[in-house]
DNA sequence: GTCTATAATTTGATAGAC
DNA sequence: GTCTATCAAATTATAGAC
């Protein structure tokens, strides 16, 4: 039996990854979860206040699967960061949340775009670091948008070959 | 005096480039043009007729500004895409429509995201064609991905220089 | 933690007068 | 082409019983 909390947020995230923001209400997570949307605002207090925790256990997720290993060359990185977008594609055919909120940044709540905005941040940095060198920044934006802007052909097309085709050149 | 239809049509996709489909009704697009909702309905029907309608307009712009020019290169083909891509952000800072639209396709009605569809395949198709080679199409779709990823970076970070460095390595 | 009940607002959409 | 008036449904959110 997995925590009501952890269920809903679940839930929310697969929406959020399908059709964004605005495209589930409290409603269709209880209904979902088979209670009702009073007891959804139990466990998160607003529906931006669980946006962000639903970010914030997927940052917390993501990182931890494209955490450094010893002796990595900067390809390695590159390959991490690629694979671990790759695996979420695979498991579920979704967007990458991120993804997602960030080009529907303009109309969230500060709370959520904070969140946003500080995952980005970190891919950005952490990748610089673990690629090296003069153009390392540079790259890393390059990956970046190479990988987001790959999962939303993929989701468009609904084949995962487009995101292949698309991050093919980046290692 | 431009034409009413005209004028909301350059409201809703403001909107939809800065906060998505979800995010602008159709009495904030009246109120912004200075009529009332149910006269926005005289000129579309339903929401999605409208950001049908949008999606056209806006692809069609596109492939103008991309338009094949004679004797061009390969780069030429893919410098022509970043460029419209860029004017777009130097313009009004916003995403691109489709890119936006793409990333919560799974939200949208048949008619949108047909047009959806439509947008990235055409584009698919045409990049492929003038960069030519074996290669051809997954270096289409890596430019295309890599564009629109940049959009969001660039949205995120409210930065242009974020697209800059996400393309600069595409030619 | 979940429920019933409900408030307050917003939304997409329509009918019909001018 | 725009208006007033309105509908039916959905949405976020809260109060209080169990």
């Amino acid at each position: 039996m997995k925590a009501t909390a952890e269920q809903l947020m679940d839930l929310a995230e697969a929406h959020i990854r399908n059709a964004g923001y605005g495209g589930f209400s409290f409603r269709d997570l209880a209904a979902e979860a088979g209670i009702k949307s009073a007891s959804v605002h139990h466990h998160f207090r607003t529906k931006a206040t669980m946006a962000a925790a639903v970010a914030r256990r997927y940052a917390d997720r993501f990182f931890a699967a494209v955490a450094r290993r010893p002796n990595e060359t900067a390809d390695d990185a590159i390959a991490a960061y690629r694979s671990a977008f790759k695996a979420s594609l695979d498991r579920d055919g979704l967007m990458c949340l991120f993804g997602v909120l960030g080009a529907e940044a303009g109309g969230l709540s500060p709370e959520v775009a904070n969140e946003i905005l500080s995952f980005f941040r970190r891919c950005i940095d952490d990748l610089s670091q673990r690629i090296g060198g003069p153009d390392a920044e540079a790259r890393a934006f390059q990956v970046m948008a190479t990988l987001e802007g790959g999962m939303i052909l993929a989701r468009v097309y609904r084949d995962i070959e487009a995101f292949d085709q698309a991050a093919a050149a980046l290692v």
